[in-house]
DNA sequence: TATGAATGAGCTTTCATTCAT
DNA sequence: TATGAATGAAAGCTCATTCAT
């Protein structure tokens, strides 16, 4: 190996050991899965991971923060194909019925970046970025439901603030139900989606 | 104190561990709080405890298991008292509004509580008893609703099951977003019980 | 119970917790059998086992003891019945033949006695005991050659304590080997009497 | 010292791991000695032991493997340059004459198997192994009574099995009365050398 | 005497992290 | 940079023994 790596080379290994970081921490929880895991599972020496990353809590916290990025990304591009704020809203609900409530993968990962959010009660650094991740998806919210009513799709007198609170809380609460393999994701969701938007079109 | 201790002495005893358990999970969650760590704040011997509980996740079963016999016989008292369906509602809406999301112990409960949750995505035992919780919660809402219904309070035509996992599922959402310090928790909840109300009056 | 009580009921007391020790030590071994599975096994609590034996070791000790005890008893009353020392010999023999070399019973005390002999090589005092009970058993069989030899029953230029200690090792050899389920335990016996017996015979 | 450590060097390490054990066993028996005794009679980490042995057990287990096929192999190279039948048994029986009986690596050595033999009855996969071994043995000696049989050396009536039970017998007996610092080893040997020899020879 | 709850030292085992090569 | 053997603190749990009643 090179003693003089490209940049390009750093991240592209920083990526593989993140897809298994993640792949173990959602079959087995945070603290359950160990470096070995990671190693066995990426074929990437423990050493190596070291050189990439201090500690198992810098892995955690660039999984979240590489995500959020990859999410956003992800949804500010196809918001460019889109115009009105209720096709935008529309497309995020879409977003998530599209999705197979029982994936194997997809679980894990819901598992991994839930109990995130609480292990953040307890430690400061991952609280602020978990909350800035939070901010950030509400202020998208608040601007399509702005730009809603400036165009006169939304009804002028709803709290925009107030109702992008309300998407995200219901993703939330679907999301937690989907852990249950009996619960009517995809009905639920279809008719939070109904709902919603009757209630705000002006 | 030996020997044969009442019954009563040794429901207490447990209750000291749960009490100091539930204090600690929140405080550092399920696993990275230790048996010492209950120790140190009940002021019970290590042994003492392993008397009372096979196991530490034997003592997080029961924190769920009571907290959810508690849960349920405290609305069933109040239940009683009430008669239309829309006044359970309001009941059970009012019961997450008055209180204080900021509330330490509150949220430490929360925390421990989502991380059963998602903890049992990878336990059988506990998903077991994490779906018959979720269950009996679901009845509750769903009963109310088709009593609803039957006395013309409640529009004949929505599907009382799927009203039931709105109803849980925003409670849940709401939840999750009083881990944010900044969230306006009570506005929130006032909204989404007014439109939820709404929704379903006949 | 009265305060003050017989010293046969102290005695048959002893008795019950010895033969539950037994079974447990037979059961796990010495060390693996715990205080609390005598408990289970004699229903007899903790505290009370402990009025009669200051510890654990000390009931492995009068096991011995009381077994040794019990064990020559046996043969003494036995050997009245018997003049020949040909006729003795033959009887020990006998006495190891007529067992069933699987019986759970059996092999559990077999086991508890011969770990026995190797916890020895690490106590003192339960070496002196165990070597204690050798020598009596050796010297019983030393007896009963140089009475063989004075009756012109057994050869005069054998040495009585090789031939003793040829019979104890032969016993002690066949009861490890009873260990394998597999052991052709009778046939083994059955030649060894004979061809130690024709040996001594003058 | 990593990266990439030679076969050779972790057989040395497991080694020096295995002698460590068999002193502290031997001192202490199996279940008294601690993991603890190992890392300070060794000098060798906790964590590197585990890394090569996966528990107390296992290295129990490999204990008596290594053991068993050192002195499988010893034998075979022995038998090798021996021809006859009674040459081969009366190696063996010098291979026990030619030891001191209160050595004490021997005596804590024996004390370690012979406790492993009654560990035994309580668990089956040491009891396999066990069993394997002395069929090895016991066909071992079977082999060589039948070849003297052949050779006319050895009497052809008597069961080649019964004897070579009746070897091992002898040594299993001698090995245990060792414990007894008193006892006559080495005479006591050197009559049963010469007896089994009498009574095989054809 | 009898009881069994209480105790805590001590056990085996795990695993994040380090560092010599 | 890459490797993986080495480390040891810390975890969950057991159990002989004590002692208040």
């Amino acid at each position: 190996m090179p003693p003089i790596v490209s940049e390009e080379y750093k991240e592209k290994k920083k990526e593989q050991i993140l897809t298994s970081a993640l792949a173990c921490f959602a079959q087995k929880g945070f603290t359950a899965a160990t470096i070995d895991d990671i190693v066995a599972h990426s074929g990437i020496s423990k050493g190596s991971i070291y050189n990439y990353y201090k500690s198992k809590d810098d892995i955690y916290i660039d999984l979240l923060n590489t995500n959020t990025s990859h999410y956003m990304e992800q949804i500010t591009e196809q918001f460019s194909k889109l115009h009105s704020a209720i096709d935008k809203i529309t497309f995020l609900f879409d977003h998530y019925i599209n999705v197979d409530p029982q994936d194997e993968q997809r679980l894990g990962y819901v598992s991994v970046f839930y109990e995130f959010i609480f292990h953040s009660t307890r430690d400061e650094d991952i609280h602020a970025l978990v909350t800035k991740r939070k901010n950030h998806l509400l202020k998208l919210m608040k601007d399509i439901i702005e730009q809603g009513q400036q165009a006169g799709e939304v009804k002028k007198e709803l709290d925009p603030e107030l109702y992008a609170y309300k998407f995200w809380i219901m993703i939330d609460g679907v999301s937690i139900q989907s852990v249950f393999a009996d619960s009517p994701y995809h009905n639920v969701l279809a008719m939070l989606k109904q709902t919603y938007l009757e209630e705000i079109k002006g």
